[in-house]
DNA sequence: ACTCAATAGATGCAACTTGCATATATAGAC
DNA sequence: GTCTATATATGCAAGTTGCATCTATTGAGT
């Protein structure tokens, strides 16, 4: 398809809010089971995205340097960051609620548009 | 909020295949009026949207010198605009019900994220 | 001891996208 | 003659992304 990508943003804050202490790695793997899209996660972006989230003060971050391998840079989220959070449930509810809008006008102006018999 | 921009895309595919003949200015707003998000849409963003998505082969487009005022750019969806408007239905579609599981799974970990009767 | 893979995080850079300002031109109203 | 609405387009700085690459630690295998 192309473009589409991210709302990786919303997926991070809900996976360090829900695990109260999260590392970049590990979370590499977790967003491949939560995002909202198929489209593939590349590492480096996430590590910039994780640090940018940091930059907004929606997350902190410290050094693990506790068990085997190299540290690992451990993130909290803070008190705006679960604001934030918030304020993108609100969004993504509303925008998936376009969505689903904007699918049913789209739908009866194009053939078959395989609507698969679920819903 | 700072993200989510465009779906420009879609949009622009349903509100041409609608309308048969359709051009820019008149685009921007149906636009408003359709958008999946209440986020500004740039006109200069749109006019090139439309271009690309000449480059793209999803529409073809024509000067319509009739009518008083400066010349107006026509577009008229392709086959293959049509087609990608179809594969767009699909990934939304998906897209919303991945964005109404993360909402549920979402709420359920943050406080007080309202939720508003409806529904 | 040496090598390899897995783990963990980060940077460099070219290519692309975006937002904003600005340019161009036609036509009707005043 | 000037102003506003209509209509399309470009230039450029700033930001974002994808890909390759770099560093480093640890454990397993030989």
């Amino acid at each position: 398809m192309g473009n589409l990508y991210r709302f990786v943003e919303p997926v991070l804050l809900y996976l360090v809010k829900r695990k109260g202490r999260a590392y970049g790695y590990e979370l590499a793997n977790d967003l491949r089971a939560h995002a909202l899209t198929d489209a593939e996660i590349e590492v480096a972006s996430l590590y910039r995205a994780l640090r940018q989230l940091e930059v907004n003060g929606c997350v902190t971050s410290e050094w693990d340097v506790e068990g085997s391998g190299p540290a690992r840079r451990v993130y909290v989220l803070t008190a705006h960051g679960e604001e934030h959070l918030r304020e993108w449930i609100v969004v993504l509810d509303h925008l998936s609620r376009s969505m689903k809008r904007f699918i049913r006008g789209a739908r009866s102006v194009v053939s078959g548009a395989g609507r698969g018999a679920d819903e």
